[in-house]
DNA sequence: CTCGTTGATGAGACCAAGTCTCGTCACCGT
DNA sequence: ACGGTGACGAGACTTGGTCTCATCAACGAG
């Protein structure tokens, strides 16, 4: 038998959704959602940086995975089909466990200016990365902004989407046709 | 003769301005800031809700700025033409005192995590007040998000240029120059 | 002129976030 | 058998942020 129980991270993770939605986000003590975790503070800082973090770790792989599907994207791809490409490969971080947290998520976050400012960091982060990535295929700097902005969007569009159990498409269907209908409106923009 | 010295407020922004970068954003604490200002650390809250905020205060203004600007856009506007009226409206904001505290806010921002995550927040806020004002204004969704990210991408790399002494162009010549290349960047995008 | 009101501030207690140091003890390789 | 490693607990400590109460110049009513 193990010293610890394992998986204490993932313990954190729960207890702080679940502590979170019941009784609020910013009422709940960090010492709270350690107890429930069966840790102490301290250990739940050894986990996480800060307070907010414990419902954002894992988005850093977001940046990575649309970064990396960027860059693997055929040398001739179009700026939109690498943005394309990047979402596909993000796919690979939207598991049925995700799925089934992604509304309780929203929700803590959508309660919390704290938290909404924490989201709209990793957002801007998302937006750096996949720019950044499209810049290093040699598009132009407008260009990369532009086309990393639509994707991000798409990305998030995509994400609320999935998480509406009335739609079953997957979500790489879904970040597509995000991703289409945005592109439609940018060049029908006048 | 007043009881109290007047602008205690301006005189908090100034303080904090100061002591960051000075001596960096993280090791200063809400004590000094108030005492360089000849205040105590209650009052510093009374003004400002946390640390961060005295540097950021102000931008709220921003978002009813480019709102009003774009409801005030005639009748038959475009959203893009709606976009350019809300831009050249928060032309009001930008005051010569503004683009002196311009680059050293800059550089105090990039030096903190903290300090870009509640920038981050006020892009967003700034994009949401913009996209509303569009649908306000009967633009329908995926266009009204698109035309508003431009929009305050746009304002953002506007007020960067702005604040380079080598361009003496208005703020409000360099953001129709941005958001130009932006609908330019957006229509070609492929 | 006097007096009560107003409102910005100071003083300081208080709580929680986050940091840091030190001690503990199962596990693991030698 | 034994020393090292690493995850954890305990608890002191700093600082951000809240709250309550006291102070006192300005101001207006009488």
């Amino acid at each position: 038998m193990a010293r610890w129980e394992p998986d204490a991270r993932l313990r954190l993770v729960r207890a702080a959704i679940d502590l979170y939605a019941e009784q609020g986000y910013e009422v709940t003590t960090v010492a709270q959602v350690a107890e429930r975790a069966g840790l102490t503070k301290a250990t739940f800082f050894r986990h996480f940086p800060d307070k907010r973090e414990v419902l954002f770790a894992g988005q850093e792989h977001h940046s990575t995975l649309l970064a990396e599907g960027a860059a693997a994207a055929p040398d001739g791809a179009t700026p939109l089909e690498a943005v394309t490409a990047a979402l596909d490969h993000a796919t690979a971080a939207f598991t049925p466990e995700q799925r089934a947290w992604g509304p309780r998520l929203r929700a803590v976050v959508a309660s919390s200016a704290e938290l909404q400012e924490r989201a709209a960091f990793k957002r801007a982060h998302l937006a750096a990365a996949l720019a950044d990535a499209l810049r290093r295929r040699g598009v132009p700097d407008p260009t990369a902004a532009v086309a990393a902005e639509l994707g991000v969007e798409a990305f998030h569009r995509a994400f609320d989407r999935w998480g509406d159990t009335t739609d079953d498409r997957s979500y790489g269907d879904l970040a597509r046709s995000e991703l289409h209908d945005l592109h439609a409106a940018a060049t029908a923009l006048r």
